[in-house]
DNA sequence: CTTAAGATTTAGACAAGCCTAAAAAATAAA
DNA sequence: TTTATTTTTTAGGCTTGTCTAAATCTTAAG
């Protein structure tokens, strides 16, 4: 059985592999976690005396097949609880993470299969997040960040990337959601900045928002 | 803010206080707590100097005010999550004291409003136990246990007082519920046993099954 | 290739919660 | 009321997870 703090860390490093590929260094999970390097060096080496990461001293970690499965095991419950609170509790999307942070870890693998029928098995989380199964498969979604489009592309928000609150209400204002249908009307060479058309509105938008949204390409 | 071990001591203290009177020995609290008593001296230092205990050196502990308040609220998230399982989730009563013990710490009050809502402001909980209310108030409901009862009375259960699965499954194998007919026909001078009709059909029963069933006579 | 900067690890400390063993206080028994 | 028993507390230690400060390794620069 692992500790809170432990599934933390396997998260952290989870979603750290998946955004800059295998092999993470102590300082990026120090940053993830908000806490100190030396803290890290001293978690990462309890893990992976428990065979969930594998690591060498200097060469960074990376999450073993069992660490992997538990950490997805998490998100999936991460997930699951975010649809709960926002389908049937009437959450609103920027509302949920730190809840859904909490709820991911009670331990009890019967209450997730119920729950999962409860919410109708549901493929993604209100962020756009796909939901791992029972097995920890990650359907693979073809999405592309906005910021990769060019000038007159279009396409339908399907996700994003950043779930902060503060971001979130951002888009909230803009009326920009899932399914949202957004056109880059132009884009400026120097600072990545763009313009964009949602729902017969322009809006303006920097670099950082259009790295932050996941688009499906129509 | 209070620790998930102070939060357990709270509510060990609350229903030690509810059931045998004000002023709560270390060693009742051990007992509950499956701990030893001397860890039990440490933890109700510590709540006394935060408060929610009063507590004099050998004179055992009782909750203040603020304290009080505290364990209520556990409770009433234990009991609302408890319904959740039962009523949205299919779980059978047996099945969710376990997992409520671990919801009942997740912190969110937004949280638990809505769930009260989306669960109707329920008054009870599976076993029969009453849900306090936002501000912490508890119904008085007039209960009796089966075991005061004499020869020939009768009376509908309304709630249990052990809620282990192992007297839950023992009263599930007799289809014994909440809002069972339970007519006493015979009692024991000698053991306190008896012998009851629950629909149509006759068991003989121990006193201390009988110490754990909540009737309303009817 | 040598040094400086940056990243990582070690060493030592601390708080929370628990433990065992021993001391002290309260209570029951003779 | 004096002794024996039980209860409670204290003392000291252990683990988890954190920290700061110092040491060590890696890497980038000259």
């Amino acid at each position: 059985m692992f500790t809170l703090a432990e599934e933390n860390y396997l998260k952290a490093i989870f979603h750290l592999e998946n955004d800059h590929g295998a092999g993470v260094s102590t300082n990026a999970i120090a940053d993830k976690m908000d806490t100190r390097a030396s803290s890290v060096t001293d978690m990462i080496q309890k893990l992976a005396d428990k065979k969930v990461i594998s690591y060498q001293k200097y060469k960074g970690a990376s999450l073993t097949k069992k660490g992997k499965s538990i950490a997805v095991n998490i998100i999936r419950k991460h997930r699951l609880w975010e649809v709960f609170l926002v389908e049937k509790l009437d959450f609103q999307w920027d509302e949920v993470h730190e809840i859904a942070e909490q709820l991911e870890h009670i331990k009890s693998d019967e209450l997730i299969q119920r729950l999962d029928l409860f919410l109708g098995n549901p493929d993604f989380d209100p962020h756009g997040d796909p939901i791992p199964d029972r097995n920890g498969y990650i359907k693979p979604t073809e999405k592309k960040l906005l910021s990769k489009l060019k000038k007159n592309q279009r396409g339908i928000c399907v996700g994003v990337k950043e779930s902060s609150a503060t971001f979130l209400q951002y888009l909230d204002t803009r009326k920009i959601g899932i399914g949202s249908s957004i056109t880059v009307i132009d884009k400026e060479e120097f600072d990545q900045s763009m313009t964009i058309l949602v729902s017969n509105k322009q809006f303006f938008i920097t670099k950082k928002i259009a790295e932050n949204l996941y688009l499906k390409t129509i």
